[in-house]
DNA sequence: CTCTGTGCAAAGTGTTTGCACGTTG
DNA sequence: CAACGTGCAAACACTTTGCACAGAG
């Protein structure tokens, strides 16, 4: 349970908010630092798992990979990209999955659903085409991201 | 890409096959120790990384935990239990996610779909009905597992 | 025989935590 | 001014890797 709210979490929160990449914690760290350039990477970490022990937040795990947060918590869809990595958002009109497993299922007592779509981004789609081109050889598809996301 | 089918893979495999846990690195390798004694934890992780390659298993990633290795790559789906961890098969008929994605987003090239529910288990609910009375305050919900993962 | 796979131990990566100090309410 | 939160660094858990040797094909 938070109980103050510092100048820390206002930033990190701001920070994970108003990005459309569902970050790690290390870029949200680089990020924050830009305003609180003494601020440790224990805080944000002790700062994300309050957030999502709030419920304002919601984790998202990959192999291999390090956690990243959601901070838009409607009910949308991800879809991962194959290639980079990325997470995208999606804005499906996809079936109540919750009600009919329910239905299906009632002795399990389901509380929530999440989807995820494995594909490949139109970034990297794009990139896949001019390496096709022999003269496309120039663009690095796990180069591009979002707004990038670390190495 | 595999090349050579060794003892070690083959008892890693069976165990990974034979299990309805998804268990994890560290639980296989405490089954496989049992055949073969010597085995490196080391071999266990390489031979998981390559049989994932392989297409034989899955990983399945979940916020601060140990990756676990799901062996039945048929269409089913999972729930995780929000008390103990627990994955478990289910096997609804959802309405086919993939292509009603596609046909909404046909840029996408949209590749497959992983559904988690999450609720609680049959066995956590018990045990909570028993902790509700006063005199069931004998078992643990956390420890009773599937055939029991890791302590 | 050759070359892939193994055991071992050390190194890596992402994350958590203990402690003394700062700051919020 | 009393908690609660922070910075720092050390510790942790899980996973990966380099190397010399073993054993499958």
């Amino acid at each position: 349970m938070i109980k103050r709210l510092t100048r820390q979490r206002r930033a990190i929160l701001e920070v994970v908010r108003s990005s459309s990449n569902h970050p790690d914690a290390a870029w949200i760290y680089e990020q924050v630092r830009k305003k609180l350039p003494s601020i440790s990477l224990g805080t944000v970490y002790r700062t994300l798992d309050a957030l999502v022990a709030e419920g304002l937040l919601q984790p998202l795990a990959r192999p291999g990979q390090p956690l990243r947060y959601e901070a838009h918590l409607d009910g949308h869809f991800h879809m991962v990209c194959s290639r980079c990595g990325n997470y995208y958002d999606l804005s499906s009109n996809l079936p109540d999955l919750l009600s009919l497993a329910r239905s299906q299922h009632p002795e399990l007592e389901l509380q929530g659903v999440t989807v995820e779509f494995s594909g490949i981004c139109p970034r990297c789609k794009e990139a896949e085409a001019l390496a096709a081109h022999p003269l496309g050889q120039l663009s690095d598809p796990l180069a591009a991201g979002e707004p990038k996301l670390r190495g």
